[in-house]
DNA sequence: TATTGTTATACTCTATAACTATA
DNA sequence: TATAGTTATAGAGTATAACAATA
């Protein structure tokens, strides 16, 4: 258990985060911005799953998570398929010019953060990566165990009845 | 210097830590958002300074950190005075009534993190904390180094003649 | 002529709420 | 009645460009 002053110093530093992403976004071509992007990335990894799936690796509310896929699917980069087993479902999935738009970004992208970190060890990003994986996860299972009041484990708008 | 599926690993994490953002933006009053309370950050930990400094150290367009301030200012959070030795400056400083409203924030933030991170050793937030600030380090060093085309070292829409 | 700061405009990301079609 | 997904709307953050005042 650290002190205040520490994790007053980690927020801040959470803050200055942001200008690392907007520097690595700004490289990404315009028809396909970060939030696109995310969802390519986590089709390459994990394979073909449904809306509600992405939306939850995603960590943002499903209408969002549909906005995005509207806009890769409009450019043929995915596709959705009916779900056989539910109707109201959709699967997503990856068409091949969806990777090859994928590893373009991903080669641009290591490519500048290679730049950057140039003098950093291998050691080194690997702890980083480590400790916001951590981070995220943190986050992830608390949510779970101590739910906000009116923040649901799902991410999901309230249903209004 | 890492290898390239490395790099995309940390690309993935730097992506889902805006979940992290956004369930700690969600406890700020909505009278002063993440951009605002940054400003105060600052102002609290360096003192008073001029807009332009103030748009270096939050690294965004000084547009943009003319809309914080002049929203802080509306609520008497902050002051602008004018600088005498530079008549189209202006000098920001926090008021104490600014300072109140932070320390409130700060309590806040700090609790949630510290109930997050309940599990996580002193020396983890530590390192996680010298890895961020050392992450935002190399990205602006980078910067003044080797400069993309187009992109000043400053925080400045270029001039248009 | 260049710089400081402001404002107007536009774009991205996000959440909430209302809606549909299934279950 | 509840759930999967869509769409409309609104709010926050940011960047670009044009502008006023001063250097």
């Amino acid at each position: 258990m650290a002190a205040k002053a520490q994790y007053e110093e980690l927020i801040r530093q959470f803050s200055a985060f942001g200008a690392v992403k907007r520097e690595l976004g700004r490289i990404l071509p315009s028809d396909c911005p970060s939030g696109s992007a995310a969802v390519l990335t986590l089709l390459a990894r994990y394979g073909d799953m449904r809306m509600s799936k992405l939306a939850d690796l995603l960590a943002v509310d499903m209408s969002v998570t549909s906005r995005h896929v509207a806009h890769l699917a409009e450019r043929g980069w995915i596709q959705r398929s009916p779900d056989p087993a539910d109707k109201r479902s959709r699967i997503v999935h990856l068409t091949p010019e969806g990777e090859h738009k994928l590893d373009e970004m991903s080669e641009e992208t290591t490519r500048l953060l290679a730049e950057r970190l140039a003098d950093w060890s291998d050691e080194e990003v690997a702890q980083l990566t480590r400790l916001m994986t951590r981070l995220r996860a943190s986050f992830d299972d608390c949510r779970d165990r101590h739910p906000s009041p009116g923040l649901e484990s799902t991410t999901r708008t309230p249903a209004s009845t």
